[in-house]
RNA sequence: GGAGGCGUGGUGUAGUCGGCCUAACACGCAUGCCUGUCACGCAUGAGAUCACGGGUUCGAAUCCCGUCGCCUCCGCCA
């Protein structure tokens, strides 16, 4: 007899007076003395069973307790009228059982996998298998598995390879900072976890595979947040001989193929928008079109204003509220969020029956009160708020404003809205280091037009970068690269780099260069990013089995962990500071 | 590195402006009763070094200092 002949949720009406056999994990007893069901659940749903004291079975079912693991054997049979649970699938029948098998005994867990969603994480994470029950947590699993299913039958069909990279690779300078992984082999040498495949997806291009992908888990050793995990899988994506349309086009594609196959969503065509126009309309390089309107621009009027503030400042940008009245005590909120946010304050106007109010009255004029309302569109019952600044503070702080009334207001827009946002700058000043660094990685393809530039205003540049956005979220990001050796030469002496330091650093990539590199591109996706949205989860937490915590912890395995003297003196490693017990 | 929130039986919370706390409630657990429940019901019971360390006080879950852990955000994440 074999442990289960149907899941759960296919105990149906059709199998009443069937014999068929269930198994898994006892959700929950109910005893009536003379009456005792239990709920049995798999991960398909639960199905009810239910025994009398003349049934055989019925003293072994009901010394079953929760999370007990057992098979049952039965005669499915409908429920008594008015018995139904419509919650669940086979909510009209239950199961009459002539043999119940107790498989494993379960302790009581620390919390009931069904209640686990008001755990605490901690409690959640260190009984993860606990947790994974849940049968809503086990549909985002079922969900990624529809989009890894999709996603490779897509890029099959298109003729892309699945080419493995090594996971211990060289430490690269640039972007996030690695983690380390020690050489036994070669003392006082170290591998580094790939933060992404990049090196080697262009060396493949090199090699002429022409269209390669991976599923690819990455790792960076930065602080972690909701949306951001240490290691995280990419879906790593390059091609050979096509133009950033043809990449746009195909990658496009993809996003609309997972979308139709798992969540049978029809997805339009993805606007576009520059990084400048995202910046300038929406103060974010990743805007979300769900958070209504974008910002007004209102610099040209400002600077004909008497008033300093207004005057002075290189751009003056508005937040557009429609329909909102907000209270003193909301108006000192926004105030001090946009405080916070570095702007220097915050000027308000509302436009009701009787005129407009303004925080400014001392010194905008009602005249130019009018005609920055005229400007903005304001309507009656419309609130506008206005920051100013230097490039780039006033949208930053106006498009925190804009989404922040969004989510506060509850005006966020429903729906998947896509964006693809191109024209990314090559280059980005550091404060930190006081050098120029590059904004994506260095072997990004500067836009055609904009190379002489490179070596006289730098930061003018404008590259062949490229991000996929949802919702306000980064999903993807990719450029096309550079193949000529004396534009790749321009870009690194624009970064300030020494021929000593390319050849170390970069050398065997350039040298692959060397041998015939064609035009290439590409792009990688973050893949927790996308289930999680299509999830409608709100942390990748959510859909990744074995996560980790805000500090980098697993509390299941406790990892990370102290390792054996032994151990560190065969990889010739001296710990400074080790805490004395961790 | 910085800011904020949280930490009280197995779980979730109340109590937190010091004494009414011998720490309350719900769920869970145990025992008993109950033949149509599905968050079953009813009764009885067990279960807490109030995160940890130090201090103030006649008296601390409560006030102060420090430490640790979890969560969120900023920096950071090409």
């Amino acid at each position: 007899m074999s442990f289960r002949t149907h899941w759960a949720d296919n105990v149906q009406e059709s199998l009443i007076t069937q014999t068929i056999t269930i198994a898994g994990w006892v959700q929950r007893r109910r005893d009536h003395g003379g009456l005792v069901f239990v709920d049995v659940r798999d991960r398909t749903g639960l199905v009810q069973v239910v025994a009398d004291p003349r049934n055989p079975m019925f003293k072994v079912l009901d010394s079953v307790r929760p999370e007990f693991v057992v098979s049952i054997t039965g005669t499915v049979q409908q429920r008594p009228e008015g018995m139904g649970n419509r919650d669940i699938a086979s909510g009209s029948v239950e199961i009459v059982p002539n043999l119940v098998k107790v498989l494993s005994e379960s302790k009581t867990p620390p919390f009931m996998p069904q209640e686990a969603e008001s755990v605490d994480e901690l409690m959640r994470l260190k009984y993860r298998y606990l947790d994974l029950r849940r049968t809503s947590l086990f549909h985002n699993f079922e969900l990624r598995d529809r989009v890894l299913f999709s996603l490779r039958s897509f890029f099959h069909e298109q003729g892309f390879l699945d080419v493995e990279t090594p996971a211990l690779a060289r430490s690269t300078p640039e972007g996030a900072r690695d983690f380390l992984v020690p050489s036994r082999v070669q003392p006082g040498q170290f591998y580094a976890l790939p933060q992404s495949p990049q090196i080697f997806k262009q060396l493949l291009m090199v090699a002429g595979f022409e269209r390669y992908y991976q599923i690819a888990k990455v790792f960076r050793d930065e602080d972690l947040r909701a949306d951001r995990q240490p290691e995280f899988t990419q879906i790593d994506v390059e091609m050979s001989f096509v133009d950033r349309e043809e990449i746009l086009r195909l990658m496009e594609a993809m996003m609309k193929q997972i979308f139709w196959d798992a969540l049978d969503v029809r997805l339009p065509d993805f606007p576009r928008m520059t990084y400048k126009d995202a910046m300038h309309q929406y103060g974010s390089d990743k805007p979300d079109l769900r958070a209504g309107e974008a910002l007004v621009d209102l610099s040209d009027l400002a600077h004909q204003t008497e008033w300093n503030v207004l005057r002075q400042a290189t751009y003056t940008v508005g937040v557009r509220c429609r329909q909102y009245a907000p209270s003193r005590k909301q108006l000192d909120e926004w105030t001090q969020f946009a405080k916070d946010l570095g702007s220097r304050g915050l000027v308000w106007m509302t436009k009701a029956e009787d005129g407009i109010r303004c925080s400014a009255t001392k010194w905008l004029d009602s005249e130019f009160q009018e005609k920055i309302s005229a400007t903005a569109n304001l309507e009656i019952g419309d609130t506008l708020f206005l920051v100013s600044g230097d490039d780039p503070r006033p949208f930053e702080v106006a498009g925190q404003i804009r989404l922040e009334f969004a989510r506060r207001e509850n005006r966020m827009e429903s729906g998947w809205r896509f964006l693809w946002v191109t024209e990314f700058p090559l280059f980005e000043w550091s404060e930190e280091e006081q050098r120029l660094t590059s904004a994506h990685h260095p072997f990004t393809m500067p836009m055609e037009e904009d190379r002489s530039l490179i070596a006289v205003d730098p930061t003018a540049v404008r590259s062949e970068a490229y991000d996929v956005v949802l919702n306000g979220i980064e999903l993807a990001s990719g450029s096309l690269r550079i193949y000529q050796s004396e534009v790749q030469q321009n870009i690194f002496s624009a970064l300030g780099l020494s021929d000593t330091e390319i050849q170390e650093k970069f050398g065997f990539l350039l040298q692959a260069f060397q041998y015939g590199a064609p035009p290439h591109g590409g792009i990688a996706f973050g893949l927790d990013r996308i289930v999680m949205l299509m999830a409608g989860a709100k942390s990748l937490r959510e859909v990744i089995a074995f996560p980790k915590t805000a500090r980098g912890t697993d509390p299941l395995m406790e990892a990370p962990s102290t390792v054996a003297d032994s151990q560190l003196a065969e990889l010739g490693i001296q710990v400074q500071g080790r805490h004395p017990e961790k």
